[in-house]
DNA sequence: ATCGAAAATAATAATCATTACTATTTTGAG
DNA sequence: CTCAAAATAGTAATGATTATTATTTTCGAT
């Protein structure tokens, strides 16, 4: 039975406000502030309680430490690969992707993460000059 | 200036032969029988050089270590929720997406990932018991 | 063919992100 | 209120990967 407490609704309530995709790290950082004896370890684990029950979403790069969002809306995601800053792609969801991918396979496919890769507008301009 | 090794080939030959998208480990257990000194680090230094050079692709899934992959023709990849399996998705290279995510992003989008999620068809199997 | 610098190696230590453990505190149903 | 279940802080441990270093291998120049 899941019990309430002070440091999760924090976490939340960070991820509701900030919609950087921050790390366990950033979001540690900044509860910190307001809980300042709270442990990296909580954090971690009321992340995973919270994706676990649907409430935010793990953004996983290929790379470095996990991202979360607590935006829910299906969405996709860009990687800047020089700075690694997250970032959200305004494009429809693509829910005929699983179809296709379903026609030649013959397991279930109930859905997939589409990440992409580039230069972010920041780094894109730093490269031009 | 890249040297020849012995181990890199028989690295990269494992892959050439082998399509079932082995993690570090895997390719270490099986090169070592060729060479019985090999270490582990050998094997993630050549798997990163080959990935580099573009002569072998990364697969990373979300949690545990990467795969690894010398099929270089662009398809997607499927991984199994139950038994974390690795399996390619027989599906036209969806490169349309990069254009559509492009529309409305400041920056540049060079390529995307999609991985699809699910049952395997073993594991489908199983459940279906 | 052999010399020697650059690259690669094996072995091992270190790092990073994350999870596990444990004693203590907090929560909330009865 | 009581008290068991859940959550916490603090810390240790884990898993995957990278870094370090002394030694060996590769290969172009002699």
């Amino acid at each position: 039975m899941l019990k309430y407490s002070r440091q999760r609704e924090s976490i939340k309530k960070y991820l509701d406000t900030h919609r950087t995709h921050p790390t366990a790290e950033i979001v540690y950082q900044n509860v910190k502030q307001e809980f300042p004896n709270i442990s990296l370890g909580t954090v971690y684990r009321n992340l995973n309680l919270l994706a676990e029950r649907g409430e935010i979403l793990r953004i996983s790069p290929g790379n470095g430490p996990d991202h979360y969002d607590a935006d829910l809306t299906p969405h996709y995601h860009f990687l800047c690969t020089e700075c690694g800053q997250v970032l959200d792609i305004d494009m429809e969801h693509q829910a005929q992707l699983d179809d296709i991918a379903m026609k030649q396979f013959d397991g279930i496919i109930t859905n997939h993460v589409t990440q992409f890769f580039g230069l972010c507008p920041k780094c894109n301009n730093t490269k031009m000059n």
